[in-house]
DNA sequence: CCAAATTAGATGCATTTGCATCTATCGACG
DNA sequence: CGTCGATAGATGCAAATGCATCTAATTTGG
């Protein structure tokens, strides 16, 4: 009998796989039912998040459509959306006549920090008890290995 | 100045937090966008899933609720839609008269195998090819530790 | 330099999702 | 026991999402 649990390179894959994805589902569901996510949706912040993050100010849809799990019709409608409450402003992209760019408006960059500091303070309640300094080290490390391999 | 880039306890939680998320959806993005969900939608081949791990076959549905992100309206009714395509069958739960209890049936322990093994392939397809076999362990202890200090 | 193929983004439409609410049952407590 | 708050799940309805498709601009290959 020289087949433990996890021998196979296959099934030691999909159960890393499923472990990390189970985390992301717990971590998640106690994060957006928070009091940060009141005034806009998880997917919303995290475009305005991802654009405060950008040196240029400007970022292409396209590229915002890698950091984000909706399809390409669906963000569209977000960002919409985030124009019309004026927390992005768009601007025809000046190299590429199909593009749009887009940043934050003064009132968007105001509500990213906003919610953002109590998103990052709900992170942490749940992070920080759980992983020692080292290991949340690890994690990151192994994660942006893993996403940079893609 | 001794304010170091993660000296902070509550930045290094944050950034554990994005790496691990942005690592999920990077994975996630290619999972889902591959062959093997054709015929059902990731969080609907979940429960199925979810269904086929577990011993007694019965499971409740506000237990699946803490594995699927998703309301419990939203999944009420994926449930919903999984029976009207045979999928899987309902029984009111014998021991709480509110509860409905839930299993596979023949076909849908059948579907559940046969996107299982070409997601299988399709995880192994990624997460091989980035990490270590103890990287990966690593991986999985981390992310079970975080999941279970919830 | 032009036609064909590709890419960026928008839009019509059906499906899915979440919020609020409703019903029914359970459990606690007087 | 009987009432009251809590819990499980279903449902009406508005909003968000994805698929297919469309338009326009770019790139490629002859």
């Amino acid at each position: 009998m020289a087949t433990s649990q996890s021998a196979s390179p296959v099934r030691l894959a999909a159960e890393t796989w499923e472990a990390l994805f189970r985390a992301q589902v717990a971590v998640m569901r106690r994060l957006q039912s928070g009091p940060a996510f009141r005034k806009l949706a998880v997917n919303e912040y995290d475009v305005l998040f991802t654009l405060s993050r950008c040196p240029s100010g400007w970022l292409r849809l396209n590229e915002l459509n890698d950091n984000v799990l909706l399809s390409q019709s669906s963000l569209s409608r977000l960002v919409e959306r985030l124009e019309k409450r004026g927390l992005v402003a768009r601007m025809p992209a000046p190299e590429d006549g199909r593009g749009v760019l887009l940043k934050l408006t003064d009132e968007g960059r105001e509500l990213q920090k906003e919610i953002g500091r109590e998103h990052v303070r709900d992170i942490s309640a749940l992070v920080a008890p759980a992983l020692t300094p080292d290991e949340q080290k690890e994690l990151r490390r192994l994660t942006d290995k893993l996403r940079n391999s893609l």
